[in-house]
DNA sequence: GACAGCATACCGACCAGTCGGTATGCTGTG
DNA sequence: CACAGCATACCGACTGGTCGGTATGCTGTC
């Protein structure tokens, strides 16, 4: 086989296809509950392989992040969502094509970063870092459409357009949390169309004054319908969520 | 000790003990993760006591989820957000109110549900089945005053009550993950913020037009700007996502 | 013959779950 | 009250199997 110094890609067919089986495996189970041997056996290869690759699960881990960045990094930089003059059609049509790639099963549609970030945020540094990296990345690619529809829309809002960017992130990644529980990948479908619903209205509606407690403008009077503020009174310490 | 039968609750200090331990250390590492002597180790009991209370990990698992539930039941069912007479405050309430527990260190104010599902929703069918109930129980609380802002608000929406309050969660879900990534609470109370302004705009401001793909009310021209569908043209199969 | 690619056999730590046992306290009966 | 009978609470050594990782060797190719 000829061997193009290709940016780090084709290293070797059995290398990718202990990559790909490591990625289907975790996105099913976790990273944690993925053994070493589960990875040989459905890429139909040893444990000497394995080892030969990669010197340890973790470095593998970090393999798949990289090789899912280059992966989702083509798929997203040739899609069609590009295409419009718009700014803002484009943004939209990254929404649109985001609920497109729900289909078929869980594991199939679901995220390897969120996935990973979950269990090892507090014990495997090196991997959250690379899955932050993942996912701030992707949505830095989003910045730009968004800022620019911002200029051509004439917006002054109180967010960036860093912060929708990863809130797009933030419901996809929830969104496949309840495709998980629920087995299906309706619920992130309607979730998805909340958030295209969301972007369309920032941009072509007044929004609403800020009467939140902690925020910057701490705007006059405006439209606030209650100005109560719910003032925690969290006696319970512990966070406690769902 | 005198014997309430107070419904499932204060069976014993010991297994209340094993309990919260499993539910700080699997929300930081996981469910696989978490070994059983760990959590003996960080309750102070031993490895008898523990299969004294559960019959296995699993066992241990399923009682941490009703314990979770019974926990932020009363804490949800007991906080001041429920006070505005107004439907709409309620939920804006309730909104301010999750966003004022993002605070502390990560594993302290994540959420066990949507932690433990993402590693065992294929493989735990009955974890899954747990988590799924709690978090769509916990939705649910939420329905009544998205249904009443609706009526007041004389809304008649394409997305129904229950989707909006099953979004609430994914945002939070999405914003824990994020959060994870980042190793702190501020990007998960900036996706809250983002939830806020969707719900107020939802129901103080006319709705865009729906111009998607596979929707229901295939609108008339209205105020499309551009008439584009992104009709995905995925070429790529395996579903990708981040 | 050097080395990439891959396999088999094996190691030692670890881990869920078991088991025999002790300590404590409650209950009813004479 | 005394005491048998029994259940609960808890301990920690042990087991059988698992898992990440290592050691070693075979094979084909340049």
């Amino acid at each position: 086989m000829l061997w193009f110094p290709m940016a780090s890609a084709a290293q070797s067919e059995s290398r990718d296809k202990l990559l790909d089986a490591a990625t289907h495996l975790i996105r099913a189970r976790g990273y944690t509950a993925t053994r070493v041997d589960d990875i040989c056996a459905s890429a139909g290869l040893s444990k000497g392989s394995f080892f030969h690759y990669f010197s340890s699960k973790e470095d593998l881990a970090l393999a798949a992040a990289q090789r899912w960045n280059e992966q989702t990094g083509s798929l997203f930089a040739t899609a069609a969502y590009h295409q419009p003059a718009d700014p803002l059609e484009r943004v939209l049509a990254y929404i649109d094509f985001r609920k497109s790639l729900l289909h078929g099963k869980v594991p199939e549609f679901t995220c390897l970063m969120g996935t990973m970030v979950q269990e090892t945020y507090e014990t495997f540094p090196a991997i959250r870092e690379a899955c932050d990296g993942s996912i701030s990345g992707h949505a830095a690619t989003l910045e730009a459409d968004i800022g620019a529809a911002m200029q051509q829309y004439k917006l002054h809002p109180s967010w960036t357009a860093a912060s929708l960017a990863l809130h797009t992130q933030c419901v996809l990644q929830g969104a496949f949390i309840l495709a998980k529980a629920k087995q299906g990948p309706a619920v992130a479908a309607e979730s998805v169309d909340h958030l295209r619903r969301y972007v369309e209205m920032l941009f072509t509606q007044p929004q609403p004054e800020e009467n939140r407690h902690g925020n910057r403008n701490r705007s006059g009077p405006g439209r606030d319908r209650s100005g109560r503020h719910s003032r925690p009174g969290a006696k319970n310490s512990r966070g406690a969520s769902r």
